[in-house]
DNA sequence: TAAAAATACTCCATAGGTATTTTAT
DNA sequence: ATAAAATACCTATGGAGTATTTTTA
């Protein structure tokens, strides 16, 4: 049931020696068990991962997918265990999560300043899933766009993102300096994805081949930004509200002190989000 | 040595019940086990989990590090094991690495419609890391750009990427339809980055307070763009060149199979980063 | 004093070792 | 014929169970 990670290190040496012998070898442990380990693996999974003769160690095709899985796998848990670590020596951490398009510079780096002693790391939110990090503690505070689920959250408003059309350079509306909702009527509007079912990708390519217009917060626009699309803002539309939001169950020092120092940056020069 | 996902798991337990019988029940298990299996993790990290009275059970430090990292590293773990089982269906992926800001929806779409069976992924390169998935099998098939190192990488350049300035709206020279390099003489000049000692965003922000002026290839440009900056053409600074590329010992039928729709689809009509 | 974690002890599955056999080139 | 993987068999570690003790709010 739970994948065995010294599994994972004796597969991932078979994988790479193609043979067993080696493999061995490089493990210091006797080559039978190899054998079974790499064995029991296969039977744990419920498929092989080697086509082996006495003369050939070859890796099937869910055997090449896991080697691939493998090397990330490991490498992610030797990174987590070291965070760790570094955590039991009192070194402490911040995760801020933005939402793409969203300046988080400015506060990081004074809060870098005033507590050297705190590692920060950044995590770039998805825009279906803004405030799933925030609950689950992979991330401790967040800049988040509207709309998002607040429920358990405390919300500071920073700012607000006016909304701009995305259209290809060769739109009869693309010259225009500003718009208003009554011009694109007619048009095929793409709003901001309410699904993860496709890509955003996906989107922009719709708005490329001119089958649509995006109509999406200007700091959506500009993260995903392309050299032959034409933003022009839209003056009656909406805006969205841009927020700080930190779940309240956390009310750690350190997390009291980013919001006090982000908040405070906010009146010193506003973010590029704010109007 | 090696982290037990077993334990990983029983430690999430404890720490989301904050009780180590009712996690115990949670997991079918017996409660001495769990206190056995909890010290044992705690053992091989060498530092504790858990401050515990026969009262209450609260997490260290590490401990709560350790959560939010087990609670990744066992979904990815799921997520891993996953697409190997498609893979021992029969299923076949193909990950696409991509640089920053270049556009690979257009072949992806086509191979999509032409090989429905063969799942894509996307991976999103850094900029400071752009051949290495090629090489490990993180990717299969990356576009990149210029500078990278091609040893052992099969390269079919696919066209060239200008180079832009980017500077603060309320720069002197943002109004200019094109510069020169001449024009930057005596500026601040933030040129690629070649070493990931500090964030790009970091970059970006010595930009915004107008300490330096960005000198980056279009699309790079696109990709992290943000409205209060201007992006001029620089006309006579070296254009990188922009390249499909494959590890020389990959020849699997669905590699090879991308590559020709890609470069089809480049004769059809240019991506955006192709001059 | 009572709820809850820790300890003591069993049993058994499995990782690791050595010696040997099987097999495909 | 031989290199290399698989099998047989042994030991010891560690996981899981039940019964019991220790601890502190």
């Amino acid at each position: 049931m739970d994948l065995d990670m010294r599994k994972l290190r004796y597969f991932v040496a078979v994988a790479e020696q193609q043979h067993f012998g080696r493999a061995a070898d490089q493990l210091y442990i006797a080559q039978p068990v190899l054998s079974r380990q790499i064995r029991s693996l296969e039977q744990d999974l419920g498929f092989a991962l080697f086509e082996r003769t006495t003369r050939s160690v070859h890796l099937t095709a869910a055997g090449e997918q896991l080697l691939s899985e493998a090397v990330v796998v490991l490498a992610s848990v030797d990174a987590a265990l070291r965070r760790v670590r570094e955590a039991s020596r009192g070194v402490e951490r911040l995760v801020v999560a933005f939402s793409p398009g969203m300046g988080v510079s400015k506060p990081i780096r004074a809060f870098n300043a005033q507590y050297p002693n705190v590692e920060v790391d950044l995590l770039q939110l998805k825009w279906w899933e803004q405030d799933a990090p925030l609950r689950d503690g992979r991330a401790d505070v967040g800049y988040l766009r509207r709309p998002f689920d607040d429920t358990g959250l405390r919300v500071i408003p920073i700012g607000r993102d006016r909304m701009v059309a995305c259209l290809p350079d060769s739109h009869r509306l693309a010259r225009r300096r500003t718009l208003r909702m009554a011009d694109l009527d007619g048009e095929n509007i793409l709003d901001q994805p309410a699904r993860r079912t496709s890509s955003i990708e996906e989107k922009f390519e719709l708005i490329a081949v001119g089958h649509s217009i995006g109509l999406m917060p200007r700091g959506i626009a500009a993260a995903y930004s392309r050299p032959e699309f034409a933003y022009v803002p839209v003056t009656d539309a909406e805006p969205v509200e841009t927020c700080l939001a930190v779940a309240k169950s956390r009310r750690e020092r350190r997390i009291r002190d980013f919001l006090r120092l982000a908040t405070a940056s906010l009146q010193a020069r506003p973010l590029a989000a704010v109007d």
